[in-house]
DNA sequence: TAAGCACCTGTGCAACTCCACAGGATGTGC
DNA sequence: GCACATCCTGTGGAGTTGCACAGGTGCTTA
C-alpha cells in the first residue's frame, strides 16, 4: 500500500496535465478498490463552470457540468458548509433536500452514481473543492478501505487540490497586467516560436494585425523585447 | 489537525526553494509536537555530499555533512536497506554496530539527537531518502504523536521527497536538457532583452560568438527560435 | 594519438522584429 | 454624444535573428 502512496505522490508532483493528475488518482481508487472518484473545484464566481477531475461515467460528468448541476447538488452544499469528511447516500439530507436535488440524485444513480464518501476542501484562500469517491451500491471493502484510509485519503485529498488548481489557466494576467484576449493569444503563439506572419495566418488575421497585438502586449507589460514578454508569459503560466 | 495538514499540501506544493520547503516541514512537526526533523537523500553516487532540509540543530548538520557521517550511519543503513518505518535510539542496532557509528551516535547525543523514528522513502526511480523526527529523550506526546500519525507522517514524507528532490536539480539542466556554462549564460541574457551584440558586450566576446552559443543552445534544446528556448529556460528557472 | 567537447571568430543573406507614422470600425460606460 | 478599449489594416526602415558556410585553440578521456 505504501508503494501505492509512493508512486501518487511522484506522479502528482510531475504532472503538467490533468490527464496525468486523473491518473495518479484513479490508480489510487483502484489500489483502494474505490471505484471511482471526482474531484470538483467550485468556482470562484457564482454561476461560473466548476473545474472537474473525475473518473465518473463521462456520460453522467457531461450531464452534470453542461446543466450547472453544482448548483444543486446536496453533497456540494455539504461540502461548501464544512470541510469534515461525510458519507452520503440516497437518502441523503432527505429532510432538507428541494425537489431539484431530489431528482438530481435519482438521475446520478441511472449512472451508477448511488453513494459515497466526500472529503471536503476549503483552502487557504478561501477556495472550496471536493473529493469524492462513489459506488453503485454499499460494498464492504469499499467501506472498509474508506475506514482504514480515511486520514492518508484526507491528506491526498489535499495534496490533489494543490497540483489540480494549477491546471485551471483562465485568465490572461501576465506579470500583474491584465492582456485583451488577442493580445494574449498573439503572445502565447511567439511563445511557441511563431513569426507576426505566422501566427496571421493561424488566427486569420494580417501580420500587420498580429504584429500591433505584439506591439501592444510588450507596451502594456512594459518591455522592449517579445522576448522579455515570453518570460513573463511563462512565470505567470508556470505560478498557477 | 486537518487545517496543518492542508496548510502543509499548499505551502510545500507552492514552495520554490528550500527554505519554504523547511518551513512548511517544520509547521506539520510542532503541530504534533515532534521536535525536529531531517529530510536526507542520499547521492546517487557513493561518495557524493547527500542533500539535507532539517531543524536538527545547525552545530550538527554542519559536522554531520562535513565529516560525511551518512556513511557510518546506521540509520542511514537501516533506511537504504528497508523502506519500513523503524525507532531508533541510543542502543540502535547495538550488536551490528561499528565503533564508527557507535562514535556517531555518541556525538549526535551530545546535541540533543538521542532518539527518533525514520520514514525511509525509496522511490520509484530509485532514489533513497530518510525523513526522520528526532528527540533528546522519549516523551509521551512524541510516542502518541508518531502513533497517531503514522499513516499520515508516511504520506507526507512521500510528498516532501518528490518535491524536495527538485531542488537538487543540477544548474544548467533546461528542458531536460544540459546547456554548457556559455550556452546557459547567453540564453539568460537574451531572456532579458539583449541582442546577441549586446550579450558580446556585456561577456567581453564577440557578436558572432555570443550567436554562435545562442544557436548551439537553440540546436540541443531541439527548438527553431530563441522566443522557444527561452520559455524552457523560464519553466526550468520556475521548477526549481 | 585521436576524438569529443567547449570556447572563440570570420563571412553572407533572407526573414523577422521593433519602432514609427497613418487610417478605420465596433462596443461599452458615463 | 463622447471617450475609451479592442480589433483591424496600411506604409517605411534600421537593427536583429536564423541559417549557412568557414576557420581556430585548449582540455579531457579512451
Amino acid at each position: 500500500m505504501d508503494r501505492v502512496f509512493q508512486r501518487f505522490a511522484e506522479q502528482l508532483t510531475e504532472s503538467t496535465h490533468r490527464d496525468a493528475a486523473q491518473q495518479s488518482m484513479a490508480e489510487v481508487a483502484a489500489a483502494l478498490k474505490l471505484s471511482c472518484f471526482a474531484y470538483l473545484a467550485l468556482a470562484r464566481r457564482p454561476g461560473s463552470a466548476p473545474n472537474l477531475i473525475s473518473t465518473y461515467p463521462p456520460s453522467w460528468t457531461a450531464i452534470y457540468l453542461q446543466r450547472g448541476y453544482e448548483s444543486v447538488d446536496p453533497v456540494v452544499r455539504r461540502a461548501m458548509r464544512h470541510p469534515k469528511p461525510f458519507r452520503w447516500g440516497l437518502g441523503f439530507e432527505a429532510r432538507s433536500r428541494s425537489e431539484a436535488e431530489r431528482a438530481l440524485f435519482e438521475e446520478a444513480a441511472k449512472f451508477g452514481i448511488r453513494c459515497g464518501f466526500t472529503f471536503p476542501i476549503h483552502d487557504d484562500k478561501g477556495a472550496i473543492a471536493a473529493l469524492s469517491f462513489a459506488s453503485d451500491e454499499r460494498r464492504s471493502a469499499f467501506e472498509r478501505s474508506l475506514v482504514e484510509h480515511a486520514q492518508s485519503l484526507r491528506l491526498i485529498a489535499a495534496f490533489f487540490h494543490a497540483h489540480a488548481k494549477r491546471f485551471w489557466t483562465i485568465d490572461r494576467m501576465v506579470g500583474g497586467v491584465m492582456l485583451s484576449p488577442r493580445e494574449y493569444q498573439c503572445l502565447e503563439w511567439s511563445a511557441c516560436g511563431k513569426s507576426a506572419g505566422e501566427i496571421g495566418i493561424i488566427l486569420g488575421i494580417k501580420e500587420r494585425t498580429a504584429g500591433y497585438h505584439l506591439d501592444n502586449a510588450r507596451a502594456k507589460l512594459g518591455v522592449s523585447s517579445l522576448r522579455q514578454a515570453i518570460v513573463l508569459l511563462t512565470e505567470s503560466k508556470s505560478r498557477k
